[in-house]
Parts: structure tokens; sequence; C-alpha cells
DNA sequence: CTACATTTGTGAAGTTTTTCACAAACAGCG
DNA sequence: CGCTGTTTGTGAAAAACTTCACAAATGTAG
């Protein structure tokens, strides 16, 4: 049953979870229908992506929250924790860093890399940026499965690349270009321009249509 | 001919532009065919979602990059500038008034508030960060069109609402909720949970079918 | 001016995703 | 224990999106 799935319902999937984790009753049972009212789809939808998985509802009840939830952490590949190397110290690496859903959610930031020598040394919280030039030593030392590209467009190919050679896993991109890697590792890809753009568009749509 | 655009069409024109961005040779012309290259899609698709829009290739030839460009900056909304609004001093809030493709593309950033007193007064390159007290206020005074909203999930809603009120035609949301805002108002959602978690999804995904 | 080599624009076909609708399962109650 | 009111899981229908394939343009060369 579980085969090809839709990218959208992968992001539904972060909704229920988020709607879940919201909601301290956690003894209780939720149905389709409240789920999708939290997370602005429909009833038969949520059942639909759930069921890409495995039938885990009580027909009657609903779903009892705490193995939903758990499921859903099981699903979605974060019922473990995830050894990340951050790759970039500029302001948006910093933010990530600081980010405190992140480190909640099990992405443990074990090094961090900037190739600007005055950042080269400078205490993070428990870490200390480190030089490029150790980049695939200490990926592999420090068993890394996951990076953040947070990074200039020029460099990002260039460290995407040393990345996967030292066994990196997967790619979480904020560089406006298209990676160029195995099929193997996945890249998510973050495009804050993209994203202005498509609200932008939103607006000029609206008001054309009005 | 313009009706409804799917959410993918945009994503894709703004993928578009930025491959014409990155072409010097302004006065030439590209084919369907090198776009798509560019863009990891096909020659047809890359002629569908344009057009959506009109025509605006010569047969036999390709499109005019130079005309293409600039047709695609009116498309996507930002053959223009935008007054915009931070919501949220934080790291976040820091990284985006910092991002260059920001002010590069014409997103203004015209006024920025924050809740913590500390962070009150204190200046941001021309800016100076202000209290919620006088959001709507300053908002209507500045003429502010679009608000990023960079602060915790349990003060979104509620900035979300002001500034609607306060005549905003559009938000950037960061916060990990869904905004509940009328439907003539477009929210783009950015989640970095939710990406990272499309990420750990897909590697052990892999890691399943392997 | 005609034949030719391209490349667009677009209906039609094909594929994917969403919605519908209903049988099957279950708890509660008398 | 059987009836009732829910709610799931899922084929089948509908809608949305992508790919195909080809006629209509357009520049080029002879």
């Amino acid at each position: 049953m579980t085969r090809k799935i839709p990218q959208s319902t992968v992001r539904r999937l972060s909704h229920y979870l988020r709607s879940l984790e919201g909601f301290e009753g956690s003894g209780g049972t939720i149905s389709s229908e409240e789920l999708a009212a939290r997370g602005q789809t429909t009833a038969a939808q949520v059942r639909k992506d759930l069921s890409h998985f495995g039938s885990f509802g009580k027909r009657g009840l609903g779903y009892q929250v705490d193995e939903l939830r758990a499921r859903l952490r099981q699903i979605l590949g974060i019922d473990r924790s995830w050894r990340v190397g951050l790759v970039g110290a500029g302001r948006i690496g910093l933010a990530l860093f600081d980010y405190p859903a992140f480190q909640a959610r099990g992405y443990d930031c074990v090094a961090i890399f900037d190739a600007d020598p005055a950042k080269i040394g400078e205490a993070w919280g428990e870490q200390t940026v480190r030089s490029p030039d150790v980049f695939e030593e200490v990926l592999r030392e420090l068993d890394v499965e996951l990076v953040i590209l947070a990074i200039p467009a020029s460099a990002a190919q260039e460290m995407a690349e040393r990345a996967v050679e030292a066994g990196v896993k997967g790619i979480l991109n904020f560089a406006p270009i298209r990676l160029n890697v195995p099929p193997k590792v996945p890249v998510q890809d973050v495009n804050l321009v993209m994203e202005l753009e498509a609200l932008s568009f939103a607006i000029s749509q609206a008001e054309r249509n009005a």
C-alpha cells in the first residue's frame, strides 16, 4: 500500500501532526472530520492520505490521538533524531540554528561550516564554526546524515557534491538553484524569492479578477 | 485565457524567470526546449505554462529573452515595487531583512515591528523597530501592501487580523499555523519544520525501498 | 518564390490527485 | 443480543494537471 506518495500528501501529513501536537487531550480520539477542519482540507482527503500507510483508525470512533501522532512521526521519519550539518553561518544559518522547533524535533546540529575566515572558530552554542577545508572529513567523522545549505548559489552546487561524496543522505537547500545530485539523495528546496513571487502573483491575480 | 492557474505553474514561472536572469545574452532568443532543460521540466510544460497568459513566442524561433523576462515579471507582479511591513524582529526577521535578493526585486521593507520592549527603538538600516501599539496606524500611513509574519504561532493570528484590518493585501507567513483571513487576502506559508519533515520522509522512503 | 527545417500554441489523450458515496466495523444502549 | 448512530477505508467518478502530437507560423536557403 505504500508506493508513490504525492508530495501534497506529505505536506498534509505534517499539518495533521502539527494539529495533533496542539491537542492536549492526548487520551482521546479525533475524527477525520475534526482533523480536516484544523487543516483546511476535507475528511475524505484525510482518510485517503492516511490510508496510504495502513489503516489505523477505528470505525465509528475515529483515530486514537496518541497512536496517530506516533504513527505520523514514524511515517515522516522523525521518530528518531537526525544528525545535521549546517553549511553557511550567515543570517539564514543563524536563524535556523536558533530555531526552537528545530532541536525540539530531533534535528541535532552537530557541525557548522563557513568559508569566511572571520567566522571560522566563532562559537555558536556548543558548536564552533569550521572551515570548509575539513568538510568531508568532519561529516564522515560525525556521521552527518543531512546538510542544510544556507550559502550563496555560487557555492551551493560544489558543497552539495562534496556532501554527497561524504555520504550525506539528504539536503535542505536554501540557495536559489536546482542542485544536480544523484537521485538517491533527496533535495528539498526552500526558495524565499519564489514564495514572495507566488504571493505577489496571487495579489495581482486577485486584483485582475476584481 | 487567464483563469485558474495551478500553483505548480506559478512556481515554474519563477524558475523560468530565474533562468532568464542568469542569461546575459539578452538580445537573443531561447526555445522552450532550452528553458525546460534549465528548469527540470519539459518543453511542452513550458509552452503550456506560458500559454496561460497569452502567446509571446515566435514559431520557428523561440522566445525573445528580453521580452519573456519582462513578461514574466509582469505576470508574477514584480514589475513594480511592493511596500512591505516586517512583523517580528527575531532571527528570521533579521535574515529576511538582510536578504539581498529581497530589496533587489522591489520588495521594500518600510516598517519593522516587534513586541519585545528591548528591541523597540533599535535601528535596522534606515528603519527603526516599532511597537505593535502603532501597527495599524503605521501600516495605513506608510501604505503597506504586504506583511511578513516572522513571529511565534501564538501571536500570528492576531497580527494577521490586524494587518488585514489595516488594508494589507497579502501575507507571507512563517508561523507554523494556518491563518484564518478573508479569502481576498492571499497567504503564502513558509514552514521550515514542514520542509525538514518532507526531507526526512523522502530519506526514510528511499531507505524503505532500498 | 518555393521547399525546408524549426518551434510555437493547443486540442486531445493520458496520468495523477481529489472528491464522492457507500459497505463494513464498532460502541453504546436498551 | 440486536438495533442505532457514527466513522472508517476504499473502489469508482470527477477534476486537475501533464504529456503527446500535430497543424500553423516563421525564418532560411536555394
